[in-house]
DNA sequence: CTCCAGGAGTGTA
DNA sequence: TACACTCATGGA
């Protein structure tokens, strides 16, 4: 990390801070509840997935073993609402699968992401979610929104780079990180629309 | 009617 | 490495 983007990437993260609750930012009943919606949250509204993990609860689905054994066809019925619905079905069973038999509870954290992204359907930011918001692991989620905000502020955007600018910009809090994450989310879906960044207030504070 | 949301996988140049 | 394309529902 050259110069020093930490400070920068902290004073970013100080400038999002609106003081706003946050803390129910991902609602959920359990980490698998977590794991399901990081997967069916891929590209699509919060809104529809909500319907999804709703419908999979009520046919008592939110657990690992349950879900590994739910048919393909019943599957794509109940999260239908969340679109890409067969892509997600297999990807659901994938994990489903994989936290069955795994738990990922004393992994070392490299060895975990890597296994987590040889399951189908988990690649880079969703890995970092589920180590973010399941495993307690500290990690920089590189969503859109993080893309384009880390390019407002001129902080290099290279995913490997940014974990230990992060950690050292963090202090390698795990709160800190699951609260940049949802700061970063919320400020892009406000501000930051698809090239413009009019009312873009990183631009303005830290360009 | 159009646009697109808290991506990932695959194929092409 | 850098894009283009596909997957799909539901709300604005």
């Amino acid at each position: 990390m050259r110069r020093d983007e930490a400070a920068l990437l902290k004073k970013l993260y100080e400038l999002l801070d609106d003081g706003t609750g946050w803390e129910e930012w991902w609602p959920a009943d359990s980490d698998f509840e977590r794991v399901v919606g990081s997967i069916l949250i891929q590209r699509t509204r919060w809104e529809n997935v909500d319907r999804a993990i709703a419908a999979l609860n009520k046919e008592g689905l939110l657990t690992p073993r349950a879900l590994a054994s739910c048919p393909s066809g019943r599957l794509e019925e109940l999260i239908r609402p969340a679109g890409f619905y067969r892509q997600k079905a297999a990807r659901l069973r994938a994990v489903a699968g994989y936290f069955s038999r795994s738990g990922a509870g004393s992994i070392p954290t490299e060895k975990l992401r890597e296994e987590l992204l040889s399951l189908p359907g988990v690649g880079n930011e969703t890995a970092d979610v589920i180590m973010l918001y399941v495993a307690g692991r500290p990690r920089f989620v590189l969503d859109a929104y993080a893309k384009r905000i880390l390019k407002c502020a001129g902080i290099m955007d290279d995913h490997d780079e940014l974990q230990a600018l992060a950690r050292k910009a963090l202090c390698d809090d795990l709160e800190a990180h699951r609260r940049c994450h949802a700061l970063i989310v919320e400020h892009g879906k406000r501000y930051c629309n698809k090239n413009e960044c009019e009312m873009c207030l990183v631009k303005r504070y830290l360009g």
